[in-house]
DNA sequence: GCCGATTTGTCCGTATGTATC
DNA sequence: CGATACATACGGACAAATCGG
């Protein structure tokens, strides 16, 4: 994949900290010890360490070192985070996945969609509703939009394995960003139909828009999760600044 | 203020993209330009720019420029992010807050809170139940524990005010990160005897850890809020980031 | 309390690679 | 192909914070 030496030295070390060679509240060795070991600049070993206090798993110390506060998580709840197929996810946590496609669609955009996504009136769009399974539980409702014109050729048969498999391997489109927003709303009859919410009168529901390498948005999607299988991790910083 | 560089490059370029000076989908002026503008480095530049990334309002397209992706927030519900206190996010939405304090003890850490908190076991605590209003309405009941080490002298009176307030302005410790995890769960005895969730029987639950400056952790937090006030965004990369 | 060693934080300059147009 | 613009990487300098003697 060749990729960049910054990289590779943050996934060396996340690795040894998620296997606990450098455990919980120990300080890793020195910016200068790393740039012996890793044989590179400063600035990349840097580079490095602030993509793991994004991720939350250390946090620099002025004057002292770099301290670890990684823990591991509990495998107990489906833990989204990042920008993540269904299946990365559900792999992740060593369960059986299966997609259902509900609904199949070619809409165009109006006022109430333009408002509600943020497609363009007009924009050309592909309408999919999936329902996505985990050890043949039902858990998630998808509900996706995609720009015909930047997605094109979207077929059910693909919506049933994998769009994101599809974008990224066939049409060579490179996903790059994602806003999105959580929510907690009332189930409404649709879930009721797919989702099985037994006596839960509300879903955990994730909004988003995704753009691609070039800044265009190309997907809108709500998922609406079950409470017992939705968990969202983040790491905040002070200072860092609040939007 | 006396802050460093990048900030207040970063600052300035939010300020201008929130007034949409510069504009969604716009691309905003090569570094090069920025260099001169700022009068700085290219790195310095950049380390903005990757700030701006960060928190979703641009994002750098390798050939073409930095694109603004930043859409002016629906400013209808109560939203979270980054680590506030109550207080900043009810002025940041305008509205009246107000805490009650419900309980206030001090308790020492068992096997059980140590596997729900992190906490080590014989750790001293303070446990304080708070309820927020806004606008007179109840919305969020807070359960907090503080390390009573780390953070001495909180009284009932400062719970009434602001925990944060007394941490930075009195203790002059320094907050700087924070870990949340973010559920729906069914509502409990307590919530119903606070809250009113009318036909609600679920709630968005946040539960965090907050790290000082030295990397200790000496708070948790978990906050119970009515689906109709949460509201969380975020922003994600995909395959690790950029800078 | 001071001082020096260590370690991270900020900033600069330069060079080279890669992608777009 | 050349010009432009971002991406990666190196090296050096000095400041700020911490800690031990």
């Amino acid at each position: 994949m060749a990729k960049s030496k910054y990289a590779e030295i943050f996934k060396d070390l996340k690795l040894r900290i998620e296997s606990e060679e450098y455990e919980y509240q120990s300080i890793l060795p020195p910016e200068s010890a790393l740039v012996v070991t890793y044989d590179c600049s400063r600035n990349t070993v840097r580079r490095a360490l602030a993509q793991l206090m994004d991720i939350g798993y250390v946090q620099s110390i002025n004057g002292v070192g770099v301290k670890v506060i990684y823990q591991p998580v509990d495998k107990a709840s489906f833990v989204i985070g990042g920008i993540e197929t269904f299946k990365e996810s559900a792999s992740r946590n060593k369960l059986n996945s299966d997609t259902e496609v509900i609904m199949f669609a070619e809409i165009t955009a109006d006022e109430r969609i333009n408002r509600r996504t943020g497609f363009d009136v007009g924009t050309e769009l592909y309408y999919i509703q999936r329902l996505r399974k985990l050890d043949g539980k039902p858990c998630i409702l998808d509900i996706n939009m995609f720009d015909k014109s930047i997605v094109p050729g979207i077929t059910e048969e693909i919506a049933n394995r994998s769009i994101y498999d599809y974008i990224e391997k066939e049409l060579h489109m490179e996903i790059a960003m994602s806003k999105r927003k959580m929510t907690v709303e009332r189930v409404t009859e649709v879930d009721m139909k797919w989702l099985n919410p037994g006596d839960y009168n509300c879903l955990a529901v994730v909004t988003s828009q995704t753009f691609n390498k070039m800044g265009i948005m190309f997907e809108y999607t709500q998922s609406r999760h079950l409470p017992e299988y939705f968990c969202f991790m983040d790491t905040a910083m002070r200072g860092g600044m609040q939007l």
